[in-house]
DNA sequence: TGTACATCAGTGAACGCGCGTTCACTGATGTAC
DNA sequence: TGTACATCAGTGAACGCGCGTTCACTGATGTAC
């Protein structure tokens, strides 16, 4: 299997960042390079000609998340209440390769995967899914917490009854009645 | 260095139990057997005589973490009030091994890091500390949500000035002035 | 447009390394008498 | 109480394995003429 290609490389290369920001989201930074270059389809040996490294990696699949994520299905919502319902939803506990970047990655940038450029990456993140949460009596960012954490304990009590309570009280909390 | 006595061998024991429980929090599940036995003074050779598997190590050391939070400054906090304002600080954000642990082991435990009992231990914990946190109105749930969410945000913003901001608004917003 | 050749994306094997785990060994501890 | 011996917590070296990364090679692509 020859050379291929520039548009090809180009769409190979596009594959496996989103192929590994999926996957991190999933699995975090313990996902390995083997393992994302095959889930695109592709071997690992031509890894470093597209990449400098797997923190490089990292870095782009996080901006790539984001720019999914503000192009995605959270800004489709009709209204930002429905945005709400579908942020606390099972489907998007259940979802998190393809879920919110600030929620499933948090745990890796804080423990320093990827460098400060992907936690620079992610604190603009942060503020602007902040902003799009805004009312006139809040800033975002508490309802934000509120969100997130939601989030985070429903997938980490998966499986628990509590889990779908702390969902149903979080979209309680924000003004979603039951 | 031959054998040691019981009460020797016991307390080294709950010394790496202990040791394992703040890396596992700061860290998760990548710090490695080698490291955890170093910190608490001892070489990785013995670690099988004392556990079956790292797996088992870290759900001795979730358990050991609850109970060390429900025993320790958490409750020690003068009126809930005062609980909210430590527990959204800064000294709190930036103390991982010794904080919270549904905040610290909110990732490791959703990705499956230690086995079931890790995760039904977990939300025990996370339904007491929603207990503690109830008032007439609210169930606590929501008051975790927003408090976990804050602290985990804050922790993966740090060093950016939204961070704060955080930690602020979720204070603000669970009824703490500034 | 056609031909000759340089380029380089992707392959597959290999590298050094650190991981979780195992094991032969040590020698102070605990115990049987 | 004292002695002889079995126990076993801890040591340090070793194991197989998978990791991130490197590299010689392939051969279709891109380009110079």
């Amino acid at each position: 299997m020859g050379r291929v290609s520039q548009a090809q490389a180009e769409e190979n290369r596009r594959r496996v960042v989103e192929t590994a920001s999926r996957l991190f989201k999933e699995q975090g930074g313990q996902i390995s390079v083997a393992d994302v270059m095959k889930a695109a389809g592709l071997t690992h040996g031509g890894f470093y000609k597209q990449f400098a490294s797997k923190e490089a990696l990292f870095d782009e699949a996080t901006t790539h998340a984001f720019a999914a994520s503000v192009g995605g299905t959270a800004t489709e919502a009709a209204s930002p209440g429905a945005e709400i319902d579908a942020y606390l939803s099972t489907e998007h506990r259940d979802d998190v390769a393809g879920g919110c970047p600030v929620a499933a990655l948090a745990a890796d940038i804080a423990r320093g995967q990827g460098g400060p450029a992907a936690q620079h990456q992610y604190s603009e993140g942060v503020s602007e899914m902040a902003q799009r949460l805004a009312t006139d009596q809040d800033d975002g960012l508490s309802r934000l917490c509120t969100m997130v954490g939601a989030l985070v304990l429903a997938r980490a009590t998966k499986g628990e009854p509590v889990s779908e309570e702390i969902l149903a009280t979080a979209r309680k909390a924000l003004g979603r009645d039951d």
